[in-house]
DNA sequence: ACGGGTGGCTTTTTT
DNA sequence: AGCCACCCGT
């Protein structure tokens, strides 16, 4: 391949960045910009034009979707399949690092993954074997406080000395749940991470190996990066080796979870000689969106100067609706995707975004009225799921029986008549004996063969056994099916109430079809593991799509956080209110606050032809309504950028009647009506237009009427006349 | 072991 | 208003 067709489709910044010859360098991509491009191009220029191997080549992602994405179009570019080329998220790659020097990293070579979930339960676990109380010490903090811990890189010997009370209790937990965690072979999603900078921070000869390995390194979403990964960084790249980092500090929206966005102009110092190129020209707006999304976003303090433009068309301006309510917002944004879709266009283009999840209560229901299918993002994924990660517990220990994590899961579901104290027993045991818990149980069963707690574990133990026949086997849905029956988990979660079992059935026989397809591909030809436990490994690392259906046509509904990353034609802000957006725990903190207007820019730049912002005078929040504002965010839109759909009615208060400011003038489409016409009806009396809804034979207008209160009517049969 | 009642909480989420 | 976790009674 040569060189023009690898840069024939770029612009000047674009090809300016594939061409340099730096060693380092830094791409300051701006939404929309192209920045997958730059990488994937790039890829493709190192390999062909350079000649370096794809598999001296490592790209790193956040998350799997991109990951794929990001393999696939490198593959479509370079015509060639890289199944082993060092393409990942950050918890992928270096998993697959440790797998391959379990050794030096003091791990067992079965060592198994902890999901969120997981973790939670055996800090739970834990705590309430240091008599710990949950109610004084929720678990989930603990939880926070540990990641946050070792996604910094501190072990407990390195926090400092000046700890309160508070802190010094979490690091007392940390201490025991990281040894209940090596006693067992655990390894958390922070530890995969602090586990291989330790191994590369430790050892000269497999650091040097790597840096050399890798010739050259590639990160994307780089101000998503957190301490730890950025230090991970550092240790595969070395102090003189190649690296590009693509990224954005205006698209920062995870700092909250540790991501530092000042990593960007870290880099800059580690590597003065970086070449630093920025990506302006957006593809994916039109220019009043873009206008109106930079508008927001540089009242933003300390960014990285950077400012979008665009070729593409002026376009419409930003629409601004004023709902009564969340049931008026959800019912216009339906009506307007009801013009849409009667225009020609597609309901997967259109995309509703808000700040909470509990916003989509509201859409869904208005939705579900229109009869049109749609698509929420988010939720709990395949995985996750407890039906299926009971399932894989099962299977966990099969390859392993000493697998404590799977072993508590699933010793007592279905129910086996194992309870709590049977339990503190087992472990009580366990430790005594400093053994698994299954071999605590063999113990027991072999020991007092009466009871009824030992003929359970002994039911248990036969069971497991039985299912770990044919763990080798490559047949992994012909595994599952035979794992499912013989728990009885479909019968067990088949008799939850309603809809929640039916589901659950469901699942599990997904899974059965999502194993049949399953083809395990190892690391390369170093990697021993079986079909089954590439199976596991993956399903720990990449809990999967939230539904299976994913190309269906629907109307996609999102939280801005999920939103990141995408584009559609026509999309939704709802809930553009002070104290939703900007959230109330956000807005008495600059740092917050500017995190939450980053989200704002984020969101509007997924427009790509309409936007719309929504707000609702009163929403019913927490069981009570709530009146608020506009959100400030709206206010900092210009106003030639912008047009409010309802100027007519302005209430002053809900509670005090309408007090109509009419702005006037404004025709409603296609009829012979504008906002402010007097009218009279023939039953109502007469009155004013307020507002209206759509067009034509369609169009409704709200009219405030003499006789009070205000009513909705289709304009082609109510007979409307002007005074 | 299970189910019903109660109290407390309520941003965003990936790996 | 809902959802979830926990507690207590059967």
């Amino acid at each position: 391949m040569d060189a023009n067709h690898i840069l024939e489709s770029l612009n000047e910044a674009q090809q300016q960045a594939i061409k340099s010859d730096a060693k380092q360098s830094l791409i300051l991509a701006g939404a929309g910009s192209g920045k997958t491009r730059v990488i994937t191009h790039k890829v493709a220029w190192l390999s062909s034009i350079l000649d370096i191997n794809p598999m001296s080549i490592m790209t790193v992602t956040f998350t799997n979707k991109a990951a794929r994405e990001m393999r696939g179009r490198i593959e479509g570019i370079l015509g060639e399949q890289l199944q082993t080329m060092w393409c990942g998220t950050f918890h992928g790659l270096f998993h697959r690092m440790l797998k391959m020097h379990w050794q030096e990293a003091g791990l067992i070579k079965s060592f198994a993954i902890l999901d969120g979930d997981d973790q939670l339960r055996v800090i739970k676990r834990v705590m309430k074997e240091m008599n710990i109380d949950l109610d004084q010490w929720p678990p989930s903090q603990v939880q926070w406080f540990i990641n946050k811990q070792k996604e910094e890189g501190r072990r407990k010997a390195k926090i400092s000395s000046n700890n309160s009370y508070l802190e010094e209790k979490m690091a007392e937990i940390y201490e025991s749940y990281q040894a209940v965690c090596e006693a067992e072979g655990l390894v958390d999603f922070a530890e995969i991470l602090l586990r291989s900078y330790e191994l590369l921070n430790n050892n000269e000869g497999l650091r040097d190996h790597y840096q050399r390995r890798f010739e050259y390194v590639l990160v994307d979403e780089f101000q998503d990066t957190n301490e730890i990964q950025y230090l991970l960084l550092r240790q595969i790249v070395g102090p003189d080796g190649c690296i590009m980092v693509v990224g954005d500090d205006d698209q920062s929206i995870y700092s909250w979870r540790g991501a530092k966005s000042g990593n960007i102009k870290r880099y800059t110092k580690d590597f003065p000689k970086a070449d630093v190129i920025k990506l302006e020209q957006n593809y994916r707006s039109t220019k009043n969106i873009l206008s109106a999304a930079n508008s927001v976003i540089k009242n933003n303090p300390s960014r990285m100067a950077k400012e979008l433009w665009s070729n593409n068309e002026e376009g419409e301006m930003v629409k601004v609706y004023r709902a009564f309510n969340e049931r008026d917002e959800a019912k216009f944004i339906v009506d307007i995707i009801k013009d849409w879709v009667k225009e020609g266009g597609c309901l997967s283009e259109c995309a509703i975004i808000y700040r909470s999840n509990a916003q989509s209560r509201s859409l869904e229901d208005s939705i579900l009225r229109a009869e049109l299918p749609y698509r929420i993002y988010g939720g709990v994924r395949f995985y996750e799921r407890a039906e299926i990660k009971n399932a894989l517990a099962y299977a966990r220990l099969a390859v392993d029986r000493n697998n404590d994590a799977a072993f508590e899961r699933v010793i007592n579901v279905p129910t086996r008549g194992i309870g709590a104290k049977t339990m503190d027993n087992l472990r009580e045991a366990a430790r005594q004996a400093d053994s698994s818990l299954w071999q605590a149980a063999e113990e027991m069963a072999k020991a007092n063969s009466s009871g009824r707690a030992v003929s359970s574990f002994q039911t248990f133990i036969d069971l497991i056994n039985k299912i770990a026949t044919h763990k080798d086997t490559e047949e992994l849905g012909s595994f599952f099916t035979d794992l499912i029956e013989a728990s009885e988990l479909k019968e067990f979660h088949g008799k939850e109430p309603g809809e929640k079992g039916r589901s659950r059935v469901e699942n599990l026989e997904e899974l059965i079809t999502a194993t049949s397809n399953y083809f395990g591909i190892g690391e390369d030809d170093t990697d021993e593991r079986t079909t089954l436990e590439l199976f596991l490994d993956q399903a720990a690392l990449d809990a999967g799509e939230t539904q299976a259906d994913e190309s269906e046509k629907a109307i996609q509904l999102m939280t801005l956080h999920s939103s990141k990353g995408l584009e559609f034609p026509l999309v939704f802000i709802a809930g553009c209110e002070e104290g939703l957006f900007p959230h109330q725990r956000s807005m008495d903190d600059a740092g917050q606050l500017a995190e939450e207007r980053r989200l704002c820019y984020v969101g509007m730049t997924r427009a790509m032809q309409r936007l719309y912002m929504t707000h609702a005078e009163v929403r019913s929040l927490y069981g009570s309504d709530s009146f608020s504002p506009v959100s400030r965010f709206i206010k900092e839109i210009p106003e030639e950028l912008k047009y409010e759909i309802r100027l007519a009615a302005e209430k002053e208060h809900p509670d005090q009647g309408f007090k109509p400011r009419i702005v006037g003038g404004t025709d409603v489409a296609d009829t012979p009506f504008a906002l402010g016409d007097r009218v009279t009806h023939n039953m109502f009396g007469e009155g004013i237009i307020l507002n209206y809804e759509g067009q034509g034979d369609n169009a409704r207008v709200e009219v405030n009427f003499d006789s009070g209160g205000s009513k909705w009517l289709v304009v082609s049969y109510a007979n409307l006349e002007k005074v």
